[in-house]
DNA sequence: TCTTTTTCTTGACACCGTGTCAAGTTGACA
DNA sequence: TGTCAACTTGACACGGTGTCAAGAAAAAGA
């Protein structure tokens, strides 16, 4: 393991990060990641034995540089449901433009490639491990409702802060901050906003985000 | 156009449709098809250029013999904003399952097929079409968050309806009925539930779909 | 019935991207 | 000087889409 052997497979993810940030994620070929690396597309071969494993590395990579366990720090300390809740939001709402590319790129190999498929997954489940632990807390404060159980309202969560919805309403729907939607901090307003309403008005039921009955 | 050409063509629809419900949609190639209608690889190109439009063809014929107009009939005809949202969700969400192995397919070819990702995000822009009108009928009728518009909520109300989406709930996450959460006559329970237990308990604010604050 | 036209078949091939293999080059280090 | 690891070049297999040409078979028309 030489100097050089870390040099060039650093060199390799670098630019695998930076081809799957900029394009078409699916577009990516591994000969262009050998390119923009400055080596030949078999050298490539010689770090990472297929493109789903340079694809994983690439990911914790990122993880690593963009420090995700910091960005998280504050939601696992978190001592109310509400306060973590809105730090987990926060912190994987802004975390996933960061690995949209990679993200993607996953996204479109998981029903060819088993492995990636797997990887994928595996991220989801830590993700929906967030939610989980986030919605607990909230009942944990009796502050969920009471028709949903903590299973339900995890899935439900899972499936908003998916970074499918985030593709949807980002780039389908040119939202130019989907945190604005992600971010607790918003719909909190946005609660709070519509109960003073509800008060004066008389609505009185809420169906759907957004929808006041 | 003798009659031999559309029973042929028939059958090659029918094939694809019965493989993209059964098995891994991107798992399902020409020949597969080929095979499934009793003809040979050759010929099916004798009637489809690309896999996309035969795609495209197989949801058309999808539409047409599941009357996907019949169902939309009650929303378009609905008078009130409730009532047209809930009947656009209970079509709309029932759908899903009819077309998802064709929906699927669309979503792993739409990265690298320019015609397959248009196809889709035309459908996609029918659904959001949809969600728009119902929006709309609900803010006519003031019952919309005034911290929402309409654009805002129809947004997120397509993201809630996608077929990625309902793929979490259903396949990831194991719902038995996703439609149970799509379908507005079940969050009415809950706003409802809710809004009784709300004023028996003090709770006041709802942050999230089944967050209550 | 015989002929024409359309539909379908067989077999070959190009293209693209992933992954493999072999032989040779380069540079560092002993 | 020789050795070893990292890299290069060039070739090839594989799987999938789409194309082409030659011929068989079946329908349609006289």
């Amino acid at each position: 393991m030489s100097r050089k052997t870390s040099e060039t497979r650093e060199r390799i993810l670098e630019s695998a990060w930076k081809l799957l940030a900029d394009s078409q994620a699916s577009a990516v070929r591994m000969s262009d990641i050998a390119k923009q690396a400055g080596i030949s597309r078999q050298a490539v071969y010689l770090h990472f034995p297929t493109r789903a494993e340079l694809l994983i590395a690439t990911t914790r990579y990122i993880d690593e540089v963009k420090d995700i366990d910091a960005r998280l720090v504050k939601s696992r300390s978190a001592s109310e449901g509400l306060e973590r809740l809105e730090a987990f939001v926060e912190a994987w709402g802004n975390y996933i433009p960061e690995i949209y590319g990679v993200a993607s790129a996953f996204i479109a190999m998981q029903t060819k490639d088993e492995e990636a498929g797997a990887a994928w997954a595996d991220r989801m489940s830590a993700v929906r491990h967030g939610c989980e632990a986030a919605v607990e807390a909230l009942a944990r404060d009796g502050r969920l409702t009471l028709s949903l159980s903590t299973s339900e309202a995890t899935d439900l969560l899972l499936g908003q802060l998916s970074v499918e919805n985030w593709e949807l309403l980002r780039r389908r729907c040119g939202w130019s901050s989907v945190p604005s939607a992600l971010r607790r901090s918003e719909w909190i307003e946005r609660a709070s906003r519509q109960r003073r309403t509800r008060g004066e008005t008389g609505h009185r039921s809420m169906l759907w985000p957004g929808y006041a009955g």
